[in-house]
This record gives C-alpha cells, structure tokens and sequence, in this order.
DNA sequence: ATGCAATCTGACCAGCTGGTCAGGGTCACG
DNA sequence: CGTGACCCTGACCAGCTGGTCAGATTGCAT
C-alpha cells in the first residue's frame, strides 16, 4: 500500500510509475465508461458516485479506491477529450487541396457526432457551465491551435483558392453545425421524427452548404 | 390565506384568478430574473435554491412562499422559454421575398444569442439532458410550427427562388449556428482573444454564408 | 500452501439541499 | 387606528451525497 492507500496513478516524475495490473486496467475503464454515460447526460453537479457506480456494477467505495474523488473521475475524462477533440483539425494538412481539406475536416467531425455523442454533450456540458475545469487549456492550446489553422485557411484564400470568409468564423461554423447534431439531438429527432436518420440528410445538406460557401 | 398557504398563483379555470399585489408581481420578478441566471449557469441539478435566495436577495423560505418548489419555478421559466425561442421563427412570413425571409429570421436569431445568451444556455442545457422536463411541446408545438415552415421553405424553392436545400436541415443550421455564439461563448472568446465582438465577426460571415447557400 | 499486497465492502459520517412550520412583522383599507 | 390578510424569517428536518475506515476477501508470487 502507497502513502494514500489507492493504487499508483500519478503522472508526477517523483512517484514510481508502477504498472497497472489486469484488475485495474478493466476496472478503470469499467468506471470511465461509466462516468461518460452519467457525466454526459447529467452534467458534472447532475451525476452522482452512486449513478456512476450502479453503471459500472461496482460499489461506490470500491470507485473511491481507483480515484481519490468525484472531481478526479471527471478529470481524467477532461484530460483526453480536448485532444480527441480537435485531432480532426490537427489533421488538416497545409499542403493538401483546400476545399478537400476542409470539407474533410468537416465530414470527420459529422462522424465524431455522429459515433461518439456522449463526448460531445460532456464537452458541451462544460462548455456551458464556462468551462470551470478547461479554461487554461482553452486559451493556451485550443487557440494555438485554432490560430495556425485559421492562417493556413487564410494563406489558401489569399492564394484564391477559397472564396474570402473569415477564418475563425469559418471554423466555429463546422463546430456549431456538426455539433448540433449531438448536443440538440432530441431536438432534431423530435422535429424529424422517428423514422429519419438526422445524420443522412445532415451529410447532404452540410456538403452542399460547404460547398457553395467555399467555392472561389 | 388560502388553502396551501401561498397566493394565489394557478391559472386552472376552477381558481379565482386573484390580481398580483405590487409585492408580489416584484418579488416573482426578482426571483425569475434570479433563477435565470443561476439555472442558465448551473442547470437544474447544479443550481440550489440558496444560490437563487442570494442572487433575488431574498431567503429561501420567502422563495417558497412563491412558488411552491424549486421545480415550479424552472416550470415557470420553461413555459415562455420554447414560445420566445420560436416566436422569430413564427414571424417568417410565407408571402414575403423567400431569401429576405430566411436571412431576417437568422438575423434576429443571432439578436437573440447576443442579447438574451442566459435563455439560449437554458434551453441547451434542458435539451443536453434530454429535455426532460419539455419532451411534450417538443414532439407537440414544435414539430408542428418546423413542418409548417419547412414546407413554406419548399414551395419557395419549387417556385424557383432558392436553391434546393432541405428544408429542416436549413432551419437547424440556422440554430446552430446561432445559439452557438451564446452557448459557446466561452471557447469563442478565447479562441478570438479578449479585443474582439465575436457577434459583429458572426453577423457578416453568416451573411455571407446564407448569401451563398441560398441564391438559385 | 503460505503470506503479503491488492481488492472490495458495510457501516458510518458531516455537510448540503429542498422543503416545512410556527410565529412575528407589515401593509392596505375601512 | 384597528384588523385581517399579506409578507417574511429563524429554526428545524429528513434524505441525499461525497467521502472515510476498519476489516474481510481475493489474487498472486514464491
């Protein structure tokens, strides 16, 4: 038993890095997965120990043994989610064909709400709320980020290979059009109705949309 | 007093409907004005009835003096919310210049994310969760109003004055990207930096998109 | 097999939260 | 100026919630 009594789980150079065994390795994720579901349909103050536990099919001190506290489950949550998030962008490469750059870009991030809708509420949740446990990575690394991409997209349209928009706005539109999908879901399925697959005709329509703003 | 001890507050055609005192008709303000800003913030689950008392001023039995729960009082803000949120939409008018229209609607609808960002990060919030406390009107009112528009939108486009788009689609991006700039706002600001009006940046890049997306 | 570390649990706790209640103060109207 | 309805509060309560702990149980290396 360590100094605290909980298995090894710190990053810090000072603590001996001890590798995780079978059980932890299947509970730890057993507990995240678990946190997604509850965390992303309840917010962070909606959730409790209890909801996350009964979903994991564990006991709740048993939780508290893999992580020191709520606060703990939730960050580590956090901490891969705003790379998973924004690797699409990453991913747009400066030398490629604009328009198939972008609408690329695009389409991956219609597939992430597509396929990973839980990531996409936990990350609007928190985003809503002011971003209390982000909001150092959202001024450092998401706006590097988003400035080096913003004048890659810049550069193409002073080449007069895209049609003159603004760069940010052009990249906050892929975000809010793409993530509607998932975050407004019920909207969307109440207004189409059961039988229609929002994602379909969200695919056409965004293409086209793109399309016709892009285009020289 | 009355039978449960609050006044009068219901408005069921069996009750006498008793006229507002002065009092009261400032105290429910203060207190839905309160409870805006806290539940807008929070959520549901993360908002508590002292952080309303503190924000109105008022204590929390006084609180329940006027309305007889903390879900009451969400009720009451949720019942204007969807008809405020709609009423832009409603007031597109099928006799008038189809592109005019559709642009006007979208610019008042980013009216509103700028000045009335709390209602926008309101309704996200209900409807992340899964609109619990709305499923009714969403399936009722609001699929209704959407399909009677959709289909003004497409007799426009069969009339040859706007480009083939699909209808709900086109009215989601409208939403979309709209409330995004309120319900985002805080990863907008810090990816813009502190110096910029992301609203002004908005007003012309969805003019131009929606130019272009929907000229014939 | 044995012994030690890892894993797990029931019982418990303190603080918070929504809500109640008895009673005291205040307002408006005759 | 009195009086009844209206308005407000401190004190309180029960249930929930995050978290602790002593000890029981299990897994595993030797």
């Amino acid at each position: 038993m360590n100094d605290n009594g909980n298995p090894a789980r710190f990053d810090d150079a000072s603590a001996a890095e001890k590798p995780l065994t079978r059980i932890q390795k299947l509970n730890r994720r057993k507990i995240l997965e678990a946190a997604l579901e509850v965390f992303s349909a309840n917010g962070f103050r909606g959730s409790t120990l209890d909801q996350i536990a009964a979903e994991a099919g564990l006991s709740k001190p048993n939780l508290l043994y893999y992580f020191p506290s709520k606060e703990a489950i939730h960050g580590e949550l956090m901490i891969g989610l705003l790379d998973t998030w924004l690797a699409p962008l990453r991913a747009m490469n400066p030398q490629g064909d604009p328009r198939a750059e972008i609408m690329g870009y695009m389409r991956r991030k219609l597939e992430m709400s597509r396929e990973m809708p839980r990531e996409s509420r936990l990350f609007a949740n928190e985003m809503l709320q002011g971003a209390p446990r982000m909001a150092d990575d959202l001024g450092h690394d998401l706006k590097t980020l988003v400035d080096a991409k913003a004048q890659v997209i810049r550069d193409w349209i002073d080449a007069g290979q895209l049609a003159p928009v603004d760069p940010h706005h052009l990249i906050f539109s892929i975000w809010a059009l793409t993530q509607h999908y998932a975050d407004f879901e019920v909207q969307v399925r109440a207004v189409l109705g059961p039988e229609t697959d929002p994602f379909e005709g969200a695919g056409q329509f965004l293409d086209m949309l793109f399309e016709r703003l892009l285009a020289p």
